[in-house]
DNA sequence: AATACTTGCTAACACCTGTTAGCCTCATTA
DNA sequence: TAATGAGGCTAACAGGTGTTAGCAAGTATT
């Protein structure tokens, strides 16, 4: 067990609070609260509430950037590269649910130019997904349809991860999106 | 064009502004100025912040359980049941995607009872979804696999319409809810 | 022993929060 | 003509908001 700088501690505390109440209506005196100090004591370590909201969101999609190192790595037809995509991504959000959820429900709180920074990268990474779909259909793995509704829909599955996720259950992070991408991939009819 | 009465619009624009802002983030000021009004005039046609949220979230889910009205009738197999409350679902959801998407993102920010009364409807609501899937894996129509991970999946890539339909674009909302089912039993692959 | 860093405090700031009281005006109805 | 109700106003409330200034104690480093 490493041991964690406060700074790390109030990051922590935080993530857990903005999933539980959403960012604005989370109090730096609630914050406080929960650590057992003066709300005032928490600027000894940070700069600003939005400074740790924006930690959060940019770790995150850090982390999704990091994972998909391993997606380019398959080798596979395009379901397999599929496959691979939902399990990375599935691994980053399991890996810490709380900070998935804030994630992907706060971000919109980022003031610029961090807004607009992190919807870049959003459409980035949403049009990597987009790419494997395109590559799929046109090489006649897939069925034809719109790419983005597909985008949209298969992400939102995987996304959801995050809230019902619970590492104390028999599902590892890899079955579980190894299962996800099987019910994207071939459906639920036999 | 059927003249409205101040208080649907009011209730109209909260719902615009709580979708854009968040709840929390939205103040009785910032509403009011958006109707070109002072916050405490509101409060001759309101009687408080939440009772807006509690009409935005209960009328929603009376329509989601008015439409599953519709689905009850289908007497085709589970896949065809599927098909219809997935389209039904979606009906729903496009018919006023502001006020879908306070009901899935704001829900959290009721008090109780309301709260609890919420979740209990949530709950019900599920169990249809659950039901039609173990039905459907009993006939051995569907691929045995967990219900309830099935139920969500599934549910999250319905809910995520709000996010991105435009009445604009081309797709109706059963186009959009048949193309969904569609995705959901058959799956990417040819 | 001197220095710097970490961690925390109290007090206070300027402003925003939902909401109430009391009053006024205007259009519709009895 | 009188009464009613819809719609809106100003002023104010009690409390919450993020944040800063200035200070103090303890711990680790030089």
């Amino acid at each position: 067990m490493v041991k964690k700088t406060r700074k790390q501690q109030i990051e922590e505390k935080a993530t857990k609070l903005f999933r539980q109440k959403g960012y604005a209506a989370t109090s730096m005196r609630d914050l406080a609260q929960v650590l057992g100090i003066e709300a005032a004591s928490l600027y000894s370590h940070i700069k600003s509430k939005e400074e740790i909201l924006q930690k959060i969101c940019f770790r995150m999609a850090d982390e999704f950037f990091d994972a998909w190192k391993e997606v380019e790595m398959e080798s596979g037809n395009h379901a397999a590269k599929m496959e691979k995509a939902a399990i990375c991504y599935v691994k980053v959000i399991t890996k810490n649910t709380d900070a998935s959820a804030v994630f992907f429900h706060e971000w919109r709180h980022l003031s610029e130019p961090y807004l607009s920074e992190f919807l870049a990268m959003k459409n980035d990474y949403e049009g990597r997904f987009i790419k494997i779909l395109r590559d799929g259909m046109q090489s006649g793995e897939f069925h034809e349809a719109d790419e983005k509704f597909m985008m949209l829909t298969i992400l939102s599955s995987l996304n959801w991860t995050h809230n019902w996720y619970k590492p104390s259950g028999n599902l590892s992070p890899e079955e579980v999106g190894s299962k996800l991408a099987n019910l994207i991939l071939n459906g639920l009819k036999k």
